[in-house]
DNA sequence: GTAACTGTACTAACACAGCTAATACACTTA
DNA sequence: TAAGTGTATTAGCTGTGTTAGTACAGTTAC
């Protein structure tokens, strides 16, 4: 379920948008799932649908779904670019986290943490 | 050195601003160091000085530097909760990655690999 | 075929943020 | 006194985000 924050800096189809990645990344939505329909999500948030569009549009064009007329738009998974793009932000984080004389050790002791419902 | 890039979407005060705070972090400018005037660098980089002062503002709020009228403007330092919001995206980039099911044992690698100067 | 649902496209209008421009004032230093 | 600082204010332009309204084309069930 997507939920709006009017007090978040990001536009509203920006926050969908994330939402939606989000929402897929995590494994909430799975491949050959039905997203629900512009109008649809447009009258649940109380938007303008062409809001949800441009969120959509953009999803589809990023590769995470793919839409069809008359019949609606469907999940297609992470694309390759989103993990390779997290991977490079954690790179870049870590780089910045080391410059400023925090130790690997702690950052690595992080992740053990953050995983545990993982491991 | 500031570099503004007009392809970025950023606005220009907020490349301003986050170019500072690298800056600082990384240890190029550091405590009590001077910052380059309002006018100077406005024109150096060829834009208002309404928006320079914005961006300076803003670094003062925070904790970044310290202004004082007919003096100029003086590096503090990484304030405390830099360190703590950066921290905080790593362990939510973290889990992100985790959830996606890349090995807790391929971040470690990663951090050890992106901080060989600093080891 | 018709109705009801899908996605898609387009134009117009409004609000707001980012940025510029111009000016002014107060403080510090040589 | 002059030249440099930071600071404040007002006005105006521009682009983006959003809404509103309308329209068209494809799919599905009756």
């Amino acid at each position: 379920m997507i939920h709006l924050d009017h007090r978040d800096g990001r536009p509203i189809y920006q926050q969908i948008l994330d939402g939606f990645r989000e929402q897929i990344r995590a494994g909430v939505l799975m491949e050959g799932d039905r997203m629900p329909s512009v109008r649809e999500l447009a009258t649940q948030l109380a938007i303008n649908p062409n809001t949800i569009q441009r969120a959509y549009r953009e999803l589809e064009f990023q590769g995470w779904i793919a839409s069809v007329a008359g019949k609606g738009s469907f999940v297609c998974g992470v694309p390759q670019s989103d993990a390779q793009e997290l991977l490079q932000a954690f790179d870049k984080l870590t780089t910045t986290l080391l410059s400023m004389g925090i130790p690997a050790r702690e950052l690595a002791a992080r992740i053990e943490k953050g995983g545990e419902d993982h491991a």
